[in-house]
DNA sequence: ATATTTTATCGTATTTGTACGATGAATGAA
DNA sequence: TTCATTCATCGTACAAATACGATAAAATAT
C-alpha cells in the first residue's frame, strides 16, 4: 500500500471501511451463512463445506472474530463459533444510516 | 492470494463480497460522501478534499465506476462523477436482504 | 499555434491479503 | 500413558491492493 493513509480519514469512514473489508471475501460471507444455518457451528463443519484448507478457514474465522462479527467458545478440543448479532446489528445500522443520509441529498447530482 | 478460489463460491457470495470490497477503503467511502454532498462532482474537487494524490483518487474513482456504484461523464477537459443510486439501491437491498434472512435463524446458535 | 488545465493511464515500489503445509497445543478416547 | 481428534499458529509463496511520480491525452484559453 506504500505508506498507508488510512488514518487520515474520519473515524466513521475508517469504521465502515473496516466493516466492509471483513465482508469483502466470499469465504467470509459463506462462513456467516453457515454459522446462521448450522446448529453446531464447529470449525470442522465449516471446513467440510467450504472449498478451503483448515488453516485458511481458521484464518478467516480469526478475522471475523477480530472484527467482532462472530464469537467463539472452546468446547473441549473443538471451537464453537456463532454470529455476534449485537455487533452485526450495530454495524448494519451504521452502514445503512450513512447511505440513507447521503441519499437525502440526491437532487444535487450533476449527471 | 496463491491461486484464487474466489469462483468456487456462489454467485451471491461473490457479488456481495465484491460490493463490500469496493467500499472497504476509507477513501472510497469518503468519495461517495463528497459525491453526495457536492454539486459539482469534479475529480479535481475530490483531490482537493482527500489527502491523496490525483493519480490515486483517479484510481479509486475507476474502481467505484467499474463496480457500477458511480457514473462519470466527460465535460470538456473535466470529468463529472455522481452516485448511481439505481445500482446502489439494488446492492444495498441485496446486502441487507441476506443478513435479514440469516437473522431469522437466530435461535439455532450454540454460543 | 502555444500554453494551461484537467484527467486518465503507465510504471513501479511497497504493503496487505490469501492460501496451504507443517507443526504444536489441548482435549478426549483407548 | 498413548493415540487420535480438533483447532490455532507459524512460515512461506504468491497475488492483489495501495500510493504516487511521470507522462499522455483532450479540451480550453491566450
Amino acid at each position: 500500500m506504500a505508506i498507508a493513509k488510512t488514518n487520515e480519514f474520519t473515524q466513521q469512514e475508517q469504521d465502515l471501511a473496516a466493516f466492509a473489508k471483513v465482508l469483502s471475501h466470499p469465504a467470509r460471507i459463506a462462513i456467516m451463512k453457515v454459522l446462521a444455518e448450522e446448529k453446531d457451528c464447529i470449525c470442522g463443519r465449516i471446513v467440510e463445506i467450504l472449498p478451503l484448507a483448515q488453516a485458511t478457514v481458521s484464518q478467516h474465522l480469526k478475522e471475523l472474530k477480530n472484527a467482532g462479527l462472530i464469537k467463539g467458545t472452546v468446547e473441549g478440543p473443538k471451537s464453537c463459533y456463532c454470529i455476534n448479532w449485537d455487533a452485526m446489528d450495530k454495524y448494519l445500522q451504521e452502514f445503512n444510516g450513512m447511505f440513507s443520509a447521503l441519499q437525502l441529498q440526491k437532487g444535487k447530482s450533476c449527471c
